[in-house]
DNA sequence: CTGAAAGCGCTTACAG
DNA sequence: CTGAAAGCGCTTACAG
């Protein structure tokens, strides 16, 4: 454990000195330099990352509080292209990631608290979409660095977001499934108490209105995002004349659900019924019929999220402005021209 | 910003008194306790954990440095799987997981250094399987926490590590798949200069010595994890009287790529040929026909690890010893019985 | 049980 | 350009 005072008496300098050649924004001659550099590198000393922070009073880190007990949780591709997205621009900035568990929403921001309030970050990452929490509120509260992924409520105007267009995505979904002949089209959301979820069913149902097609409130189910969600879904409306042709799924996992329930039925796809997933998971293009899938760009989300974040924590601003990111329909084999009817 | 002295004035005590009620471990006389207590709530006080990390030489976090660059980084559920293990101890034992980036091997770790030489974290937990650079070496030079996830070579005796018993399982897929008659057994691995790959392959051999069957070279080729480089392998061995009758991929990606060449050829599976992945991802399951896969246990191997590192920066020792997981075979649809002469 | 002091390992305004 | 000092916000051995 060699410290700064340590290689200060090796190289005959005040250890203030060593401080300086090590932070490297001031002006210090080239021959103490390299007397102290030799010093440190005899020594291997490598400057304590906590104390320089208790100093400077940055972490040089921002942090991520992830739902790590929930089961889709590394089923599903959204944590996983987040993680990678932050990890990229963290790395390019020299910055760390920190990541935090949480087990339920409440306790979502309660971790986000905590670690902004012991500081052991200059600044964070919240996904939460939840619409029952009011996660946005209680950390806007506090004036720190905070970017949303998720469109946060129009109430708070301050708040600093990166999204998809998640209305207008859908909506083109729906009108891509219109523009093949369907008509009777269904939507299987993810968790209702969620705001992209919400969002996405508004897109729908614009688009079914635009289009002059009635809406059987039976096409509208919830799969909170589970494979057998979408499995459950299709048990529930796929009867009678009244079933549909096409289904968007908001995410791949219960589209996946959804083409098995179709497939045990005997149901050819995409002869007689079309599917279209959300998220473009890697197995998508994998499996057969290879699905259909609106591609969000989390990755990118992330990453733009990141540089928002540590932008303003280097500026010592607090964060504002939100970006909206485009998605794009894949099509693969799932999708195709109405025949029924 | 408060501090432990605006805490400390309001409640009409010594700061040294507030640090004890806040840290927990002294005795402190309940009616002191509740007025520090009521002037914390009083000014929103939670502790500096970077100053409390600096005073006791302990940060409460451990890290894992992962390859963020690399291609199939979020397509593999490997990371994932780590990462959610190490989550759910870290969260438990009230640790925190710092995750950094690294741009190759020998980048990851300069990183692993960096992490520990700036004191960022306690402990880490290192992935690298390379046997090309002797990232085990480098590390154990510091006597630093160090969990391994994946075997070292054998010159570290004193490394702590956990693992699958790669060689092992290895060896009992291929007899599963010689117990089904087949005799012509391709083993595709990923990357040949990565130690698991290795103990694979001599799993493999050892199964096929023992069935005394003869080895054809051309059956043993590497795919990099990737799903092109199952798709490759297929395209290089499957010719002749001597193509494979039964496929072992080392990951599922490149099972996925070996079912696309395999369908392309109109060969079927599992009646013509077999597959076998490993890793057992989410879209194993989905795939149609379902793909067999050797379960490995990456999560609870993650968990076991953290762990034993926990552990050990609470004991204030340095981690050592090791566990060996078991691995599962899952049969599903693209394995069976022998047809082929 | 509580106070006063020294210390954790850096940084940086102030002198010179 | 370099030194000496004070400070970042905690903890904890030492007294009492």
């Amino acid at each position: 454990v060699t410290t700064i005072r340590d290689v200060a008496a090796r190289a005959n300098v005040h250890p203030s000195t060593v401080s300086r050649v090590f932070s490297g924004n001031e002006r210090i001659s080239d021959k103490t330099r390299q007397r102290v550099m030799a010093a440190a590198k005899a020594l291997n000393f490598q400057p304590n990352a906590i104390a320089r922070s208790l100093s400077v009073q940055r972490t040089q880190t921002i942090a991520i509080v992830v739902p790590h007990v929930y089961d889709g949780y590394f089923e599903d591709s959204f944590f996983p292209q987040i993680i990678s997205g932050l990890l990229n621009v963290t790395y390019a900035n020299k910055y760390r990631l920190l990541v935090g568990g949480c087990e339920s929403y409440q306790d979502e921001i309660t971790q986000t608290l905590e670690i902004l309030g012991t500081r052991q970050a200059d600044g964070i990452i919240v996904t939460s979409g939840r619409l029952d929490v009011d996660t946005v509120g209680e950390l806007l509260g506090q004036r720190t660095p905070l970017v949303l992924i998720g469109r946060p409520p129009n109430r708070y105007k301050t708040a600093a977001w990166v999204d998809a267009k998640n209305l207008e995505d859908t909506k083109r979904v729906v009108e891509y499934l219109v523009g093949s002949g369907h008509r009777k089209i269904a939507y299987v959301g993810g968790d209702p108490d969620t705001r992209v979820v919400k969002e996405r069913l508004e897109g729908y149902q614009q688009a079914m209105n635009a289009a002059h097609l009635a809406i059987n409130p039976e096409w509208i189910d919830y799969g909170y995002f589970a494979e057998d969600g979408g499995y459950q879904a299709v048990q529930r409306m796929h009867h009678g004349d009244q079933a549909p042709t096409a289904y968007y799924a908001a995410n791949d996992l219960m589209a996946i659900g959804i083409l098995r329930a179709l497939r045990e039925r005997g149901i050819s796809v995409p002869e007689e019924i079309s599917v279209v997933g959300t998220n473009n998971s890697p197995e998508a293009a994998h499996l057969s019929p290879a699905l259909s899938s609106l591609a969000v760009p989390y990755k990118k989300i992330a990453a733009t999220a990141a540089h928002i974040l540590i932008n303003a924590i280097q500026e010592g601003i607090v964060p504002t402005g939100y970006v909206l990111l485009d998605s794009e329909l894949v099509e693969r084999q799932t999708s195709g021209p109405c025949h029924s009817s």
